[in-house]
DNA sequence: CGCACGATTCGGCGCGTACCGAAGTGTCAC
DNA sequence: GTGACACTTCGGTACGCGCCGAATCGTGCG
């Protein structure tokens, strides 16, 4: 549209501290104001400004509960414009500093979600699976075969709604597409529900459990080595 | 990824005046640094400053010809994300002030080119009429059928890059997906090769010629009002 | 009731950067 | 060669905005 327009967007994540509050969000999960200038390691009152903008902008949507400010993504087009905008980020930098860094780091590699879907190798290998095993199809788009369509209401049913059913999701640690959109979230509820898929510590990073790794195995048909 | 390395990246775009020159490049030609300023309505100096940050941070790609400087965006990755970003604005802003500015706005929406595919109203009814003929699907994710690629091949082969041969763009006019990616640049360029679309004045623009229309009715085997 | 605590408002500081005019460099035309 | 032109570099100005400390408001706990 209009290039006014379109810069005020950008503008609001073109700021250290913002960008930090969207990325820790991305978890899908509500943090406090608090909570987010501890992460991004500014004031409370610098952290209320920023809340404001983004809010105002419709990027968050807030909840407010006693005295904490509890604040959220205000959706998955919003997560979507946030992964997508980092998967155009300068190919592989950052080599990380510290031991604890260096796990941590790791761990979201091996696997973290994406607001409400898998990403990471767990969620390449997820969607990998899907391919291998003739429910998603890769060659002439990114969707769901009529066997991927029965495959996903038998395991965990899609309520209709305005948001597309299958979306691909560009990885920025993998590099590839992964399995996004409505049946993305139910597949990664529906893992995380029965236990297979945990997450870890208080982070985005999740690990595929003790339990899972057969799991898995049995549900996508392959052996895959689920439980690196 | 880190904060910082997204706030730099989104920081490109956050001005109006670099938001300004990556709008009009979207058309997916090259432009001359002078045409670029005037266009922004900035002086050249300042027209060279945000290019080299531009240039240097990989969005756009420069080529030197006798004293002029020779500018466009870097690919289509870069295409995409500046549509992806216009796509996630307030829904439906800025009425038109002047006859001219309405009458410009009323033909970018009714047909234009996104970069290399054709979007507006005019891309949406194509996509829509590849559906109606079975030769595009978007239940299940969005891609094209086994009929579609045949269709497609024998239309306007294809080569094989890694660019993937088909992906949806999100209209900021129509709020609908439509056709991209390899696939969507190819009927583009075929259809105005063919002389059944051509671009309007010097702009993103396109309008389906006179000869287009039962052309196109043809070859989807649709009566849609291609003349429109 | 009174204290602790999270969040907010306000005022002021300082940095980053967008902008331009003027002067300089290279290229093309005559 | 000389002039016109596109672009660039440089210097300087001005404004926006991110940041914090201190004071305030409101809520929950003891």
């Amino acid at each position: 549209m209009t290039a006014p327009a379109l810069a005020r967007l950008a503008a609001l994540l073109a700021d250290d501290t913002r960008a930090a509050f969207c990325l820790a969000l991305l978890d899908g999960r509500a943090w406090t104001a608090g909570e987010l200038a501890a992460r991004a390691g500014v004031a409370p009152a610098t952290a209320t400004g920023h809340l404001h903008k983004l809010v105002a902008a419709g990027l968050l949507s807030e909840q407010r509960q006693g005295r904490h400010r509890y604040v959220r993504l205000a959706g998955p087009q919003v997560a979507h414009l946030i992964e997508d905008l980092a998967a155009h980020l300068p190919p592989a930098p950052a080599p990380a500093r510290t031991l604890r860094a260096a796990t941590a780091s790791a761990a979201l590699a091996r696997g973290r979600t994406c607001y409400d879907h898998l990403a990471g190798s767990l969620g390449v290998a997820v969607t990998d699976a899907l391919e291998r095993t003739g429910r998603l199809s890769r060659d002439a788009g990114f969707a769901l075969t009529p066997a991927g369509v029965r495959w996903l209401d038998g395991l965990a049913p899609v309520r209709a709604s305005r948001r597309p059913l299958v979306r691909s999701c560009l990885d920025w640690t993998e590099r590839r597409e992964h399995l996004a959109g409505a049946a993305g979230a139910s597949v990664c509820a529906y893992l995380i529900g029965q236990g297979w898929v945990a997450r870890v510590g208080t982070g985005r990073a999740v690990r595929v459990t003790p339990a899972g790794g057969p799991a898995l195995t049995e549900l996508f048909g392959t052996d895959a080595a689920w439980s690196a």
